[in-house]
DNA sequence: ATGTGC
């Protein structure tokens, strides 16, 4: 699309989908209307995960007539897969112990003939921080048997979630752009496309990779993914930009949508319309901003009930403070989030998982005197 | 969420 799109003076429509019992932070309502009055806006759609970000809402899709990279954000093509990981025995407290160190970049040397978007191998095969993850996780309910069935998930099968993006790929697309246009659209939308997408590939491969790894470490045996899908990323659709920031693709896709670490996930088939920005949640949502879980998990919170979690499972997390902004009471209640796409009609569950083992960052060796 | 500076 060309710059040469009349530009709306008048402000965009807002939607957010969440049932008064949500509480969503007025601050992130604010933000939908600060980005509703932004040039060429025609809708934004709040999710129920929605929360305040840098700048834009988390959780909303964002359609306009022209691109704004900050919209996306910097982890360009982050984004969640569910891949079918049969093991032969499950126990949580072994399979902890032998994960692979997903903080270390694969060799290039193993990557074999794999063709790497963008040439970009530095990070390959890394998760990342933040609410990044990789969840050895089992399927609990199945909410839908027909659609369940389909995809050949049963209950206590195993899954492996993988939670992650385009690292510092993604980064340097945005602050390229932001180093000369700040948070003005882009001045060449193709060109930002090409890149976007390079990120987008990327972040699937880096996704496959990290399976590879974890299914060769745990001698499990990988499946082809049941879901892979993007909730940070721009498309044309309809003849628009469609911005999605946290948000996934509710369009007749099935996305995963993260619980916390500690509680269930819900796989839902979206059938999400124009109003919804053709989107669903793609998480919980931070209840709390990171400063305050921090604040207040340090006096609520010992590390070993964020280690060992309420469900059983375990958290592989080297990095206290990480480990107390992550907590699961930093985040909604992912029940609440599931109720209200339902309640709105943008999605159907299929089947909850429950968490076995959540890998966040390597584990620091346990310090000789014992000191934690 | 990120790389980078304090």
């Amino acid at each position: 699309m060309s710059q040469q799109n009349p530009v709306s003076t008048t402000s965009a429509t807002v939607q957010v989908f969440a049932s008064p019992g949500s509480w969503i932070e007025s601050s992130a309502v604010d933000q939908c209307h600060q980005v509703a009055a932004l040039d060429g806006m025609i809708h934004v759609a709040g999710m129920p995960d929605l929360h305040p970000g840098k700048g834009a809402p988390i959780g909303a899709a964002m359609t306009s007539s022209v691109l704004y990279p900050f919209l996306v954000g910097s982890d360009i093509g982050c984004g969640i897969a569910v891949f079918p990981f049969r093991l032969k025995r499950v126990v949580p407290e072994r399979l902890a112990t032998r994960f692979p160190d997903l903080d270390a970049p694969l060799d290039p040397a193993d990557l074999g003939d794999v063709e790497i978007p963008a040439a970009y191998t530095d990070q390959l095969g890394t998760v990342g921080r933040g609410n990044h993850f990789v969840e050895l996780a089992r399927v609990d309910a199945v909410l839908d048997d027909r659609h369940a069935a389909r995809l050949g998930l049963a209950a206590g099968d195993t899954v492996l979630i993988v939670h992650s993006g385009s690292r510092g790929l993604g980064e340097r697309i945005l602050r390229a752009h932001t180093e000369v246009h700040g948070a003005g659209p882009a001045a060449d939308a193709d060109a930002y496309l090409a890149a976007h997408d390079d990120a987008v590939r990327w972040g699937h491969l880096n996704r496959r990779l990290m399976a590879e790894r974890v299914a060769a470490a745990l001698g499990a045996e990988l499946g082809d993914p049941v879901t892979d899908e993007c909730h940070n990323s721009v498309r044309v659709r309809d003849g628009s930009y469609l911005h999605r920031k946290g948000a996934a693709p509710g369009d007749g896709r099935d996305v995963l949508i993260a619980g916390t670490r500690g509680t269930h996930s819900f796989l839902v088939a979206g059938h999400a319309g124009a109003e919804a920005g053709h989107s669903v949640a793609h998480g919980a949502g931070r209840k709390m901003s990171r400063a305050d879980a921090l604040r207040r998990g340090k006096v609520k919170h010992t590390v070993e009930e964020l280690r060992r979690t309420t469900v059983g499972s375990l958290v592989v997390c080297g990095d206290r403070q990480l480990l107390f902004e992550e907590a699961p009471t930093a985040y909604k209640r992912i029940e609440q989030v599931i109720g209200d796409l339902v309640a709105h009609r943008l999605a159907t569950p299929v089947v909850s998982t429950l968490p076995l083992v959540t890998y966040k960052t390597a584990d620091v060796a346990p310090r000789r005197g014992g000191r934690r």
